[in-house]
DNA sequence: CAGCAGGGTGATATCTTTATCACCCGCTTT
DNA sequence: AAAGCGGGTGATAAAGATATCACCCTGCTG
């Protein structure tokens, strides 16, 4: 099997070099270059058409992020595991949406960062257990929003009577209004979440958060 | 140090009764519990308290997804990995919107399954690379359909004129409408992306992926 | 000083969304 | 047969969003 193909991008020459060392002593990998800013990275990166790219996120000039986006409008967009010491949600979250496939924090064990590399090489993303909570906060918080733009105001007002059981009369009687208006929001509910009944929205609107 | 103290759920007798044989074998987690549905599972973990829960996604009955909302529902809120052999999106971030604080696959190692369990138990969270990729998806795309909806479709053409470098004048002409008309679409863009200026709009829209 | 650029305030018209309600139909229960 | 229920169509009014434009101010350049 042919090894994996390496660059490492790091502004810290003593750190790079020592990655760097590291990595030639493991028979399945191959660092084929180094930089030490985006610059430099990108034509690199062109030059040797790695697997893999190494990349930080704190470099002086274009960081970590803006070099994803450099590769992206070089068209190049490797395989990009970010290397970094960064806990921060912008950063992590930043890296993700400009395309990174990977995010490894820099106390990472040697042999789990192999892994790692492997894993990103062969299309497969890795996230250090200490930010992966993160990730999936954000997932929940991007969903939690858009769910919540789904419906207005009165009509989460009208799906939460549903769930408490109410029929129409009661729900009408309990918002002060008639029980034409609560079939209407009823009928949007319906629409909005997809379903065809009553019961299926409220089930709908469990699984989504709403209730 | 204390043990870990964690409960098995999974419908296969057999595969449960050896993933619990395997866990007491490691000094460093204990098995308190097993349960072989979702009801039963809400009983043991009211009962035990665990540190972390091994939860499959397919079961019969109730399945896993409906058992994390029963979770929640009896405000019990365990830390809860999943471990299943189910790779679909739906399942996945269903289990992820219910809370799950991991999901890792039954093809992974003992030692890989011992370390996410103390990942868990840790307040961190674990996520197989098979399909971590379809996370970092799933955000991508959620941002992607966030950050379309901020724009409307006149003013995401003004911000891609105001990209090409052209100036108001230039937009005018290029969209048919009156400067003034550009102007206006120009303050919403600005304010929509809390931004004090056009090229900052431009590089705001860049990261955003409006661009 | 005039012209050109960007940024800002205010206005109007149209379209969409939200919230309201009347009425109709079919089914079930009393 | 009547009452009550759920689901559906259609309507109106108000609020908000979208798209348009006029006008003003400031700074820079020729």
């Amino acid at each position: 099997m042919k090894p994996v193909r390496v660059v490492v991008v790091d502004d810290h020459a003593l750190f790079r070099r020592g990655l760097v060392g590291l990595l030639s002593e493991m028979p399945d990998l191959q660092v084929v270059g180094e930089a030490e800013d985006g610059l430099r990275a990108v034509q690199v990166v062109m030059e040797t058409r790695p697997d893999v790219v190494l990349l930080d996120v704190n470099m002086p000039g274009m960081n970590g992020l803006e070099t994803l986006h450099a590769f992206h409008k070089a068209q190049l967009d490797p395989r990009v595991l970010m290397l970094t010491i960064s806990q921060k949600d912008e950063d992590l979250i930043g890296a993700i949406l400009a395309g990174a496939s990977g995010y490894l924090l820099k106390n990472a064990e040697p042999e789990a960062l192999r892994q790692a590399i492997l894993q990103v090489a062969s299309g497969n993303s890795v996230l250090s257990p200490d930010v992966a909570a993160q990730v999936l906060n954000a997932l929940r918080r991007a969903q939690d929003s858009s769910v919540h733009n789904l419906l207005s105001s009165r009509e989460q007002d009208v799906l939460r009577c549903l769930a408490r059981g109410l029929t129409t009369t009661q729900i009408a009687v309990e918002l002060f209004v008639s029980q034409n208006t609560v079939k209407t929001h009823i009928r949007h509910i319906l629409k909005k979440l997809d379903v065809s009944n009553r019961t299926e929205a409220v089930a709908k609107g469990m699984q989504l958060g709403l209730i």
